[in-house]
DNA sequence: GCTCCTTATCGCCATTTAACGATAGGACTG
DNA sequence: CAGTCCTATCGTTAAATGGCGATAAGGAGC
């Protein structure tokens, strides 16, 4: 398994507010692309680097593969994960910022 | 403004496990239930105790009364929120044992 | 260039969601 | 007990979501 498209957690902080309407619909925002099973169980893969091509997700996943890929667009869409283009494959990976900022948003209730 | 209704936090630890299938399906529900800006608002209302009432909140929120009433109702089946009746009234309150349930679901990701 | 492998997108269908007005029901007040 | 106030529920409609197979698109390698 090849990590090296996933970066190291940064720890910039996100100067942004934690309530008020545009806060309020960031977290919607980021809470609909976590509302779905799937959705979940492909971030906590990423999260633990079990995988990272998106060809071993679908094989972790009973779905067909056009409906995982819709998954990791909606994730990709929010921030939440990114994919690289690694040779003929896609490399996903989570976006640390945009989780910290989940769990501050989250915090701030 | 009567809080009397809505309890203070207790500190009772969880000990369900924070991931598998059951932890995802748990979290994907909760993130469901703030899926939508009007719920994170409402429950933003009730984390700051700004209203505990229906009548108040249907005031504070650009909806008819109808549709809050249904999104609180959403709140309360993911177990969020908490509605007694006090008197002609009904008095939602949050419900932090399951805000902390989603926080450490969160912060398990 | 052709072919294979991998992933995204399209089209379709069934289900769910969000919104509203209208209405029902429960609880005080007079 | 009649009226009033407050909230939940019903019925409807438009839009969004989730699922799949089929197809397109883009590199790798022969």
């Amino acid at each position: 398994m090849d990590n090296s498209c996933c970066p190291l957690p940064d720890s910039a902080s996100d100067l942004r507010p934690i309530e008020g309407a545009e806060a309020d619909e960031e977290l919607a925002s980021l809470a609909k692309a976590l509302s779905h099973p799937a959705r979940v169980q492909i971030v906590r893969l990423l999260a633990r680097r079990v995988s990272c091509v998106c060809g071993e997700i679908v094989d972790q996943l009973p779905l067909a593969q056009s409906t995982v890929s819709q998954h990791l667009k909606v994730l990709k869409d929010c921030g939440l994960i990114r994919g690289e283009i690694d040779g003929p494959r896609i490399c996903y990976c989570l976006e640390p910022r945009t989780l910290r900022r989940l769990r501050a948003l989250i915090g701030g209730l």
